[in-house]
RNA sequence: GGAGAGAUGGCAGAGUGGUCGAAUGCGGUUGACUCGAAAUCAAUUGUACUCUUCACGGGGUACCCAGGGUUCGAAUCCCUGUCUCUCCGCCA
């Protein structure tokens, strides 16, 4: 949500920021919504005049004499069907202003690139060579199969398309890694937290989830909840209405969770293996901090830095993506995309996804700071970044590390989360003697 | 799932139809006292919107969980929802 102050004072900028993001004039009409805004100002102007003239009515009728009671009280009357009639239409016109306003993404940063789609997106670098193998490496299916670490068939019976199951070692893996990053992030001062994949509705819209993408997000119309994609949906709202002492921020989160994603425009791709499942673990870093770009700037490259660390534990070779004003979402100001190695495709593929909102989620969700300096009220910056998403980052990290044996490497930072082993999988018993 | 109780300012806690944005206490802020601190004393202490002012400021409207309703007038009465607590049942 942005500052309507703001877009009045700078109408221009506004229509170019959205430009950017490739909202046409049609989707949002900044000119026609300044003009509703003036018009909902001065229905109020009348309702609270109004209202007054009917408070101050009956705040006499206590005090008035008994013959002059029935005038007041037909007059108060009287007044009050106008009011109740102004009221509506206020309402009225609100209810289109909310709309819009609440529909309106976030503008996005000055410096990042401009594009239409993901071809636009900016290779900001590359850290590690795409890896090589003096063998035919095998994909990550293969060598699940090989090592017996899946019933990836059999629990679509069960449980549909598109979801997992794992087991032996590479469950173990699986949460190693969370706890790998969990400790990682506890010794960067953050607050380890895991929170609940249920939601209720007004958290969705705090977040951005709606009315943006409705179609991602799984509902159980029995219970009126729905199923988070994300912790940041719950963390964002964790706080929600609070004015916070400044003193208190930042604040860091690293959240864990069960996520649920419909996949609803993903038919077809990446049907193999566990690249795009409906449900997956996800370890969240999520920062609130002051009002202030600079500082937000910087916690946005210290997530990204943090993000890149685990990758380098994790001995991932990865790339480094600016995200292009065309293909960030609406709630972002700026984002940044990790993408690993990944043999099998030949290709990165994303793991990580670190963005700066600014104040567009706060200002939805009504979380705001008082400033040190000036005692003002103001709204927080938000941002989030992946922690580590399972299984999605098993796909490169079984491809990378895979050996001729079909066993998998597993590097120095994590051995101590997978009890000290270095290889796991059918032939790693022979190695480790 | 069954039975009951409740939700008031940062916190605790009064207030059951008429200047109640709301007593009191605690906390916070400022000042006095002090070499300093504690204690004490005094003052101050929500948010949003809107009108007005160059500005300091001033006026007004709304908000006592949320949404409806009754009434000239609602923190207070009625309905619905949400949440919390206690007991029973079930359960990891």
């Amino acid at each position: 949500m942005l500052d309507i102050k703001f877009i009045i004072e700078n109408p221009e900028t506004v229509k170019e920021g959205l430009a950017k993001k490739g909202y046409t004039k049609e989707q949002i009409d900044i000119d026609g919504l300044i003009t509703l805004h003036k018009d909902v100002n001065k229905l109020k102007t009348s309702t609270q005049t109004l209202a007054e003239e009917k408070n101050k009515l009956s705040n006499s009728i206590k005090s008035a004499s008994n013959e002059d009671r029935p005038a007041i009280i037909a007059k108060s009357k009287e007044i009050g069907e106008e009011l109740k009639k102004e009221q509506e239409l206020l309402a009225e016109e609100q209810k289109k202003y909310d709309n819009i306003m609440w529909r309106m993404p976030n503008l996005p940063c000055p410096e990042s690139p401009v594009g239409p789609d993901e071809s636009g997106n900016v290779v900001i670098r590359r850290v590690g060579e795409p890896t090589k193998f003096d063998f035919t490496p095998k994909d990550h299916v293969e060598l699940i199969e090989l090592n017996d670490w899946s019933e990836l068939e059999r629990i679509t019976k069960v449980s549909g398309a598109r979801t997992y199951a794992i087991k032996n070692e590479l469950s173990r893996l699986e949460l190693a890694m969370h706890l790998m990053v969990l400790d990682k992030l506890t010794e960067h001062g953050f607050t380890t937290i895991t929170v609940p994949s249920l939601s209720k509705q007004k958290p969705l819209y705090g977040m951005g989830y709606l009315p943006f993408s409705q179609d991602e997000v799984y509902y159980m119309p029995a219970d009126d909840l729905y199923l988070s994609g994300t912790a940041e949906l719950v963390l964002n709202s964790l706080r929600a209405d609070e004015i916070l002492s400044e003193n208190d921020l930042p604040v860091l989160y690293a959240g864990f969770s069960p996520c649920f994603r419909r996949e609803a425009g993903a038919a077809g791709k990446d049907t193999r293996g566990l690249v795009r499942v409906h449900q997956f673990l996800k370890t969240e870093q999520f920062v609130i901090c002051k009002n202030d770009i600079a500082e937000s700037e910087k916690w946005h490259k210290t997530l990204l830095a943090i993000s890149e660390e685990v990758l380098q534990d994790l001995e991932l070779p990865y790339q480094v993506l600016e995200i292009c004003t065309g293909d960030m979402g609406a709630p972002k100001y700026r984002q940044y995309d990790l993408e690993a190695w990944t043999p099998s495709q030949n290709c990165y593929r994303e793991t990580h996804s670190c963005s700066n909102i600014t104040e567009w989620q706060a200002r939805r969700t009504n979380l705001r700071y008082r400033d040190n300096k000036d005692g003002k009220v103001k709204f927080v910056h938000t941002l989030n970044n992946t922690g580590i998403a399972t299984p999605r980052i098993l796909v490169p990290f079984i491809e990378n590390h895979q050996q001729s044996d079909y066993t998998v490497r597993i590097p120095t930072k994590l051995q101590p989360y997978m009890n000290g082993k270095k290889f796991i999988g059918k032939n790693a018993q022979n190695k480790e003697a």
